[in-house]
DNA sequence: CCTATATGCTACAGTCACTGTAGGAGCAAG
DNA sequence: CTTGCTCCTACAGTGACTGTAGCATATAGG
């Protein structure tokens, strides 16, 4: 019989909130945890894979909806991993999509900051971009 | 005296939602409306320009707060800006930071993608590489 | 005058992914 | 026996909205 710990370790071992853990039990991402006589989590090595799983991938800015469905898939390993495949490049389509309009937005900042001429605030070309749209790139 | 005119036209005038200015009425970043005698908002185009600041300062990624305390500096036209152009500094650095994490995302991803064969769940790199982090760039 | 539609109002719940807090119980070491 | 650590439940708060329920009011057409 494999090794049990409880919450604590595998909340130290993944380098997770152990209010988190809790709460992916209570959303389901992980599975109701088996409880000792004294009413404590217990946890073994598949848990902690499955927490590794999770936190791999929220690192990566997948959703909780999504890592449900990945490990939903990865439950099920003869099938085709199409599935997989469309999660990760929908999501690999909205970082780049974010990317390019922080870009924007980067560029309008750089553009703001670099018109401000250190003077007062009736003269502040920041000020004066924010209440103008039409002052911004592309809009003279 | 000005024109008056409701929280409808507010609305369609600056593409903002009836709930969002209520909202932004309720947490302060805009004036409490005057009422008619029917209870109903009135704004007129100082409170139009008001939120255009707000709106365009929300689509820079300002937050909020932020846009609290630009809109404070904004109403006292003689102080020197430099806490208008440190809070645009800031900004600026977290957009750029945000790019510089969602690249690295980005990077993963395709080499995940790349490399999934499109065979079965089980021999799937992209759930190999969320299952084990060591298998990231730069943990070879 | 009646009705339909549009607009306004308040008040509250839901989103996402946690994080924090209150209040209490159990357990080991000193 | 006390101190300190970990564990438990239950709930509130974050940011910036968005949606819904249930009601009142206003305007236009028939």
């Amino acid at each position: 019989m494999a090794q049990k710990f409880m919450i604590g370790e595998l909340a130290r071992r993944t380098e997770t909130k152990v209010q988190t853990i809790r709460y992916y039990e209570e959303i389901g991402v992980m599975p109701q945890a088996i409880r000792a006589a004294n009413n404590r989590r217990l946890y073994d090595e598949t848990h902690l894979e499955r927490l590794t799983f999770i936190r791999h991938s929220r690192e990566l800015g997948f959703s909780l909806d999504d890592i449900r469905n990945l490990l939903a898939l990865s439950d099920q390993p003869d099938r085709p991993c199409n599935e997989v495949d469309a999660i990760a490049r929908t999501h690999l389509d909205n970082v780049e999509s974010k990317i390019a309009s922080l870009q924007v937005l980067q560029e309008e900042l750089n553009r703001m900051i670099s018109h401000c001429s250190g003077g007062k605030v009736s003269d502040c070309r920041i000020i004066k971009v924010l209440a103008d749209h039409s002052l911004c790139q592309g809009h003279e």
